[in-house]
DNA sequence: ATAGCGATGTTCT
DNA sequence: GAACATCGCTATA
């Protein structure tokens, strides 16, 4: 089974995530195109997930994710670094998938120069939105249309589950997901 | 390879 | 004040 980026944007959070591994995320920013395969995902629910952002209600950090599904939202993380989500399921639900990592495979030497080093480019949601030129100001944009785009698989990837990096609530939710065989 | 830790600023109690 | 969906450096193996 494979599906269409607007299939999988409005399947649950939970299927999206792991369905999205394997999914090309391209940028295309003050001229220069880079690019990842993903694999690494995080599942997050709306208001009712204690580890999401959305928990307990709309913010202004989080309002984008009460947006259209295929909405990008960022926001910063440990005053330091950006990270990047995309919106999924019906509007105002709030649910939305961390985008932790991922293969490069465009504009490998724009993402050196981005991430000031030749390796580990986009091994982590920071690191990932260096290397691809993702900050604040993308926050709210459109991964139909927009700078940064989500594009189909090459092939489908087999998921593999477990808990959620980095959060303290909601730790028994095995709700990330990266690839269950080793990447070509 | 893995573990410990400081940096940094926004968000929330 | 405290917590935080993190990263890179250093030390040890």
């Amino acid at each position: 089974m494979s599906y269409n980026l607007f299939e999988l944007l409005a399947l649950p959070v939970q299927r999206a995530a792991e369905t999205m591994l394997g999914w090309r995320l391209q940028s295309n920013i003050s001229g220069a195109t880079t690019g990842v395969i993903l694999n690494e995902v995080e599942a997050y629910g709306g208001p009712d997930d204690p580890a999401s952002h959305a928990y307990g209600g709309r913010t202004a950090r989080n309002a984008s994710m009460f947006g259209v599904a295929g909405t990008l939202y960022v926001y910063r993380s440990y005053g330091v670094h950006w990270c990047a989500n995309v919106v999924t399921g019906p509007v105002g639900e709030a649910q939305a998938v961390l985008l932790r990592g991922g293969r490069p495979i465009d504009g490998i030497s724009t993402m050196e120069t981005r991430r000031r080093r030749v390796d580990h480019l986009t091994d982590g949601p920071g690191k990932l939105c260096q290397a691809l030129g993702v900050t604040g100001e993308h926050d709210g944009t459109s991964l139909v249309d927009g700078p940064i785009r989500l594009l189909p698989p090459v092939g489908p990837v087999d998921a593999e589950a477990s808990p959620r990096v980095g959060i303290s609530k909601a730790t028994d939710r095995l709700w990330r997901f990266t690839p269950a065989q080793p990447e070509p």
